[in-house]
DNA sequence: ATGGTGGGGATCCCA
């Protein structure tokens, strides 16, 4: 089963990149971070013709996830456990049966800038969060994966010029730090699993000629828990569809599963 | 040189 987290950057803008992208690569199942939508205004149908079932958790202008399955998807869930006041839309996740049951988990992280401040608080609590949640899904001792926009540089490798974001929220220590637990709870991220070193990135900013210059970031991660590491075959971001037309910031990540 | 780009939706917020 091939499983892929893509930040599209607003759906409206994107249905023709995206249809693209999931013509040629075929992921079974594509979690989608910023839709940008409410429910109601994403185009389901688009997908819905490509063989894929579609659970959205919208909102107005902002934020946003979506779930593509090419299999069922089962007891879907909405909105990151821990805080009820929470109404931000950055968090679905569902079952789907392939070969194995697969906990699929679609998380779209806070930005957390400016740091500090208030909304790099907000992206602290929101992992202390995750951590919490995170140790449930471990228990569970079942295939999850865990994957989104995680808004996080891991390593100074993880970026082309690390020294620029030491104090932005995407790389400053307390963020790092509260990563780094998530992972030392017993989560493996997939892609650095699979490639170490440095100049993989996933997001380039459009200002500057980014992309071009290759002046990017790694921050769209795939976290598995140990019964999916078992089935783990292969891991790859799809650099080159950030050159294309009308391209999202990000690029699709994945990782193909024996499931 | 205190800008630059892009999406969404409203004349500004977010990234």
């Amino acid at each position: 089963m091939k499983i892929a987290t893509f930040n599209i950057n607003g759906i409206k803008a994107r249905h023709a990149a995206l249809c693209a992208w999931l013509d040629e690569a075929q992921p079974d199942v594509a979690l989608l971070q910023e839709i940008k939508s409410v429910d109601e205004g994403f185009p389901r149908e688009l997908f819905e013709e490509r063989g894929y079932n579609v659970e959205t958790h919208g909102q107005k202008g902002f934020n946003g996830v979506a779930i593509l399955s090419k299999f069922p998807l089962e007891d879907v869930s909405r909105g990151l456990p821990g805080d009820d006041s929470d109404e931000q839309a950055r968090w679905i996740e569902a079952s789907v049966v392939g070969k194995r049951a697969i906990r699929v988990c679609g998380l779209y992280l806070p930005n957390g800038n400016p740091a500090p401040g208030p909304k790099y608080d907000y992206k602290l609590a929101w992992m202390d969060r995750l951590e919490t949640y995170a140790k449930a899904l471990i228990s569970s001792e079942e295939v999850v994966v865990i994957a989104g926009d995680y808004n996080i540089i891991p390593q100074a490798e993880d970026a082309a010029r690390p020294e620029v974001w030491r104090q932005d929220a995407l790389h400053r220590l307390d963020s790092r730090e509260k990563f780094r637990r998530l992972l030392n709870l017993g989560l493996t991220e997939a892609f650095r699993a699979r490639h170490p070193g440095a100049g993989h990135y996933s997001f380039w900013d459009y200002q500057a000629g980014a992309y071009d210059k290759n002046d990017g970031i790694r921050i769209d991660h795939l976290l598995l828990t140990p019964q999916a590491v078992d089935l783990l075959e292969d891991a790859q971001i799809d650099h080159e569809i950030r050159g294309r037309e009308k391209p999202s910031d990000h690029v699709p990540v994945w990782v193909q599963l024996d499931a």
